[in-house]
DNA sequence: GCTTGACCTCAAGTTAGCTTGAGGTTGCAT
DNA sequence: ATGCAACCTCAAGCTAACTTGAGGTCAAGC
């Protein structure tokens, strides 16, 4: 009952829904962490899938890699997160989608009077303005929208 | 007054604050087009300002060069879009923006499920359910998520 | 004991959306 | 007519988030 909470990669993948590649590649960029056999290959704890299951759905919502590493940080180490630990991560990135629902909301709001002027002008359009310019999309779009 | 409406690269640059390296690379993926004069200069049309605010507009929203393309390939050719056609566009915009922000806010929804049970596991929660996972997120994501 | 499938590493390739650099030409002002 | 900023092309580089491939090892069944 002790080696059998240890999950080859290919595991974890099945379980998850993940690509072995991906897993691996997870681990690469300190996502998360696996023990070795004696043979070389890793072995994950069972709660490494809740992690990993955490990471898709912070995917899902937007979030970029670096972004969700710093959320799994707030884990806490040594011991496995608790319910508790999760719920609270869980509280996290709603925040974070909320942000950017707003966010989306409110350009919709600015394209819609920019439907009633049909400017679409750089002057005039609230849709330019600078100072809103910031992370308005999920995707990664040019430098400069995201500056 | 008919040469003097032609601009080079430099000013649509300007004028839009895209990179003229930026815009160089939009002509080369079709989305708009460019004269030359004899020296072999790109010389571009007023409307073309519009066109590129136009994109950065959509790539605020999420949508991708493609999408954009496709969009922007409703736009009647020969003759210079109307503002009509501009609102037509713009219309077209909101659609995908409203099923965006519908999809973040279903997604909010079940998250505070999850939040709710807790779980963020695999076998329970809807977050998981593999019908309801295409392209929720702004981003670029693994492919698997947006399958 | 040997085959087979799951595992390993490391390097290179992929798509999106650009930027940067090298090396060369144009065009406007003086 | 000359200088210099703005323009040109083409190739390579960059970040994100992975995948693919080459070449090799491990472990379990027959």
């Amino acid at each position: 009952m002790d080696k059998n909470d240890l999950l080859p990669i290919g595991e974890l993948a099945r379980r998850t829904g993940l690509a072995v590649s991906a897993i691996r590649f997870y681990e690469d960029k300190g996502l998360i962490q696996a023990m070795r056999t004696m043979g070389n290959q890793r072995r994950f704890l069972r709660s490494d899938i809740r992690r990993l299951s955490f990471i898709l759905i912070a995917q899902k919502l937007g979030l970029g890699l670096s972004e969700i590493e710093a959320e799994l940080a707030t884990l806490p180490q040594g011991r496995t997160p608790t319910l508790s630990d999760w719920q609270k991560l869980s509280r996290s990135v709603r925040v974070a989608l909320d942000a950017k629902i707003q966010l989306l909301t409110r350009t919709r709001a600015k394209l819609d009077e920019c439907i009633g002027c049909g400017c679409l002008s750089l002057q005039r359009c609230q849709l330019y303005n600078r100072d809103d310019r910031a992370g308005a999309g999920g995707g990664t779009g040019p430098r400069y929208v995201l500056d």
